[in-house]
DNA sequence: TTTATTGTGGAACATATGGTCCATATTGGC
DNA sequence: GCCAATATGGACCATATGTTCCACAATAAA
């Protein structure tokens, strides 16, 4: 359905949609501007509103490519896995790269819409709900795997648990905003295995 | 240190400032404008700046506010509680009150702030970890007393299983905040209760 | 009653915001 | 080469922001 007529675009979509993920990601989308996005994307005004709409089209675009990258990567790493129960862990243990990251945690982008604008904006909670929706997917793959694989008990639920997982990560997410140490959310995540085992 | 001369104030402090916390707890900080402050607070622009000095230091106010009255309620449940295994569980329950109001969820302010501030502003983040320690303290309290009362093992780590309760239940907002509906969150709540027991 | 002190209302401020518009530039098809 | 179609740069806009300031009001002390 692409015409190809007229001028072409002078910049790879991909590439300047990444650029503002990561400032979405690290600022929030209050604390974004409108300049912040255009520098970061090296966008001049008229060719962001004409690819993307505008602000808020343009952070449900991020969501969007945030989930797709984060699925991916998820189902990717759990197939590489040795076994479900080591990619539970090993997903649970990223947190980790959170705080040793020289730059301050930035959480789970998708949470952070959740946080900013819970029911607020229908458009917007209907994105975080379907996101989360496929990282629970994700997870519960994994969560089965790891049942067939006699790590976890195959009559818990694993919706639950794959529920579970993700709450328990968002929290883990919050906690290293919030300054907690690399010790502390060791500790935690300790715990939060404890409850799966 | 309070002088008794001059025009004495119009309103109580107090009040004004329950007003604000529970704006900027429904709708965070910047998505509250100085506008809805003042509607809510019932106050001129003048008061406003002179008793609170301008909207960040509100917000401060407000965050100490909301962790003064949440930490004494913990401490005066946990002293009423049947029992401090008793305590947590409700505790935990007691994010199903969010989604079933009839108001949007608002979370926990504390960790809303942390969410939105991360480490960008280090007045707020050092708030934000005092807010958050205080916590751990009341949720410890009931760990131990959990433990004395022989639901918990007391070979566990109090302090640890107090971050990882704050943690959990900054995990079950944000779900809560995102759209999780009451059966998923209880079927959270379980999975959370299981890894102390 | 005068004076010192503090609070209040509202105007005014500079700035930043997200968004729009149009002249111009660049391409493909005829 | 001409035309239709699309992209770009930048000026422009209305508005909302947090904040400051000052004239005036209200109280306590002298």
């Amino acid at each position: 359905m692409i015409a190809n007529v007229g001028r072409p675009l002078e910049f790879d979509p991909d590439t300047v949609l990444e650029a503002a993920m990561q400032v979405f990601w690290a600022k929030g989308y209050e604390h974004t501007s409108m300049q912040d996005l255009l520098v970061a994307m090296n966008l001049s005004k008229s060719s962001l509103y004409q690819a993307f709409g505008g602000k808020q089209q343009l952070y449900q675009h991020c969501i969007a490519r945030y989930a797709d990258q984060l699925v991916g990567l998820l189902y990717r790493e759990l197939a590489a896995a040795p076994s479900g129960w080591r990619f539970i862990e090993g997903f649970l243990h990223s947190v980790l790269d959170d705080v040793a990251a020289p730059c301050t945690p930035r959480g789970c982008l998708v949470m952070n819409a959740a946080s900013e604008f819970a029911q607020g904006t229908p458009e917007i909670a209907q994105d975080v709900a379907k996101s989360v929706e496929r990282f629970r997917g994700a997870l519960q793959s994994a969560v089965e795997r790891a049942q067939r694989e006699g790590d976890i008990s195959p009559e818990r639920d694993a919706r639950t648990l794959a529920n579970y997982l993700v709450s328990s990560m968002s929290g883990l997410k919050v906690q290293a905003k919030a300054g907690a140490d690399a010790l502390t959310l060791k500790g935690i995540i300790e715990v939060v295995l404890k409850a799966l085992s």
